[in-house]
RNA sequence: GGCGGCGUAGCCAAGUGGUAAGGCAAGGGCCUGCAAAGCCUUGAUUCACCGGUUCGAAUCCGGUCGCCGCCUCCA
């Protein structure tokens, strides 16, 4: 007997709608993202699905969905190989360590792992056997050592990017491989002959590697089944690579849908200037050399702040990567962790300790009252519409206004007022988890979040803090000349001077 | 040429038939030695443009303009 969940819908690009959302087993989710060709650094596109995903991952757990979500590395492919010739090392070794470097900058923004994160390379054997059963039902055909699925053969093609055969212009993109093994310009690769000095498994057809989009099919219905109920990635794959997936698993397994529900992260864009010198925007790539590595946004951003920024955009829209962006991100994160900070002084002032410490009372009133009461139903409510995740910010933001307003006026440290603060700090806390924020210490974050500024503008916090010490001592004098003249010399470097009752602390604007 | 998407206040961005969330910036206020932070408050008679359907449209339909993505490297 399975409880019942929340009902979300998931936009479907297939469909081209937004449909229910009801997997195959009631409360059992099977998802398939595709990761990335492991011969680099991540860039912050690649982020993106990454993060987005996780998020789906963390929101169907927070609903009470079993989730079994696989993500792909994808460890033998041409531009392995090529980087791998060029550094003089083996093939799988570079994009072994790849990986490594993949989960170290997905791991610092906070993605949770997969249930299973197969490689290409471990499903060798697994991918003959799909070229093999192709071959067998007349869907592919093998040339001299290469094996080709036969395009025309899948009366589907074509149905998840809504194109017609006829209707595309092979060469378009100048891309189209030349050939004249194939039948048809729009067959592709299942299984490619390796050249003499080249990395290469031994298979019927003679030495050779696996085709691109074979492997996702095969370790998606490796782990998952001939079903899947999600299947996701960047909006970019949609053609040719799950296009090509969804030909070869529906013909392999004869199994239709291979995906119920398709989900297609946006781009990441970039604000450039083209040869007019006018401001354009173009989407993020490899090949055009116009990316950021996860790991140099890293070096300038909070995590938190990262995904902050993603989560102000729809997943289905394009986002403009930009440091404006980020910093604005950058200071509702601050934003966030100062009002729970607050939350934490104040309770603690009144006696009690926020973790472990409930007030006692559990009385609302007022707007506290109308925001905490059914606040994760409204938050749920919004993530399940296909995940909103500018709603949830907004609500999210909600809390800490009302923290702060809250605890402004707190002269009154009633026992009321005591469990208000106690449930919007939980509930910041809960909803932030599901987005993968406010998950640290609200000090560490601050602290965090100071010092890759410090470092961002090599600035030494302890002549920031003798400056501050130095105006303080001015103040006491009465000195307000010196006391703002010293302030003007903080502002300079971005520092905001912030005078209390309790002593004067600082941060950056 | 084909397929798809987008165009909402100075900027970012939700909203897909019932009368425009949220954030940043800006103005005013409270607080402050003055500030900052925080809080309160003001701001789109209007959703690229034109026409249509409807009691009612940013939302649906037709057309125009502009931008972006894909058409076998792509997340």
């Amino acid at each position: 007997m399975s409880k019942q969940l929340r009902k979300l819908t998931i936009f479907d690009s297939q469909e081209q709608t937004k449909r229910p959302f009801e997997p195959q087993e009631p409360g059992k989710v099977k998802m398939y993202v595709c990761g990335v060709t492991v011969y680099d650094l991540t860039h912050i596109g690649h982020a993106r699905v990454f993060v987005f995903f996780d998020v789906v991952q963390r929101f169907l757990r927070h609903l009470g969905y079993d989730v079994n979500f696989v993500r792909n590395h994808t460890d033998v492919d041409d531009k392995i190989l090529k980087r791998a010739a060029e550094q003089g090392v083996d093939p799988l070794e570079l994009a072994s360590q790849f990986i490594e470097e993949l989960d170290k900058d997905m791991g610092a923004l906070g993605c949770q792992r997969p249930t299973a994160e197969p490689k290409v390379s471990d499903h060798i054997d697994d991918i003959i056997a799909m070229n093999e059963k192709l071959l067998a039902k007349g869907f592919a055909y093998e040339v001299d050592g290469d094996v080709y699925y036969r395009v025309r053969k899948f009366d589907d093609y074509g149905k998840l990017s809504h194109r017609k055969l006829e209707d595309m212009e092979a060469g378009r993109s100048g891309r189209v491989e030349e050939t004249e093994k194939k039948e048809h310009p729009f067959d592709f690769a299942l299984w490619k002959r390796s050249k003499e000095d080249e990395i290469g498994w031994d298979s019927p057809w003679g030495k050779g590697r696996p085709g691109w989009h074979i492997e996702c099919s095969v370790m998606s219905t490796h782990y998952l089944g001939d079903t899947l109920d999600i299947h996701g990635g960047g909006r970019d794959l949609i053609f040719p690579h799950h296009e090509n997936e969804i030909a070869q698993s529906e013909a392999a397994t004869g199994t239709s849908p291979f995906a119920r529900y398709w989900m297609h992260v946006g781009m990441v864009n970039v604000a450039e200037k083209n040869d007019d010198g006018e401001a354009i925007v173009r989407k993020m790539s490899k090949s055009l050399g116009n990316f950021w590595t996860t790991r140099d946004v890293l070096q300038g951003y909070h995590p938190e702040a990262i995904r902050y920024f993603m989560h102000t955009t729809l997943y289905r829209n394009p986002i403009t990567y930009a440091m404006d962006n980020l910093e604005e991100a950058t200071r509702r994160v601050t934003y966030l962790y100062t009002a729970l900070q607050r939350a934490d002084e104040t309770l603690a002032q009144i006696g009690h300790d926020a973790a472990d410490n409930p007030p006692a009372g559990k009385k609302l009133v007022g707007g506290v009252k109308e925001l905490v009461e059914g606040f994760m139903d409204r938050f749920d409510e919004a993530m399940a519409d296909d995940f909103n995740t500018p709603k949830g910010l907004a609500l999210i933001g909600e809390l800490a206004k009302t923290i702060n307003e809250t605890t402004q006026s707190s002269d009154d440290a009633t026992s009321v007022v005591a469990w208000g603060l106690y449930r919007m700090r939980q509930l910041l806390v809960e909803a932030g988890g599901v987005l993968g924020i406010l998950e640290r210490d609200p000090g560490e974050a601050l602290a965090e979040l100071r010092d890759l500024r410090l470092k961002a503008m090599d600035l030494d916090e302890a002549a920031i803090d003798e400056k501050v010490a130095a105006r303080d001592q001015a103040r006491a004098d009465k000195d307000w000349e010196r006391a703002d003249a010293l302030r003007d010399e903080l502002a300079d470097l971005g520092v905001e001077i912030m005078d209390s009752p309790e002593g004067t602390t600082w941060r950056f604007k």
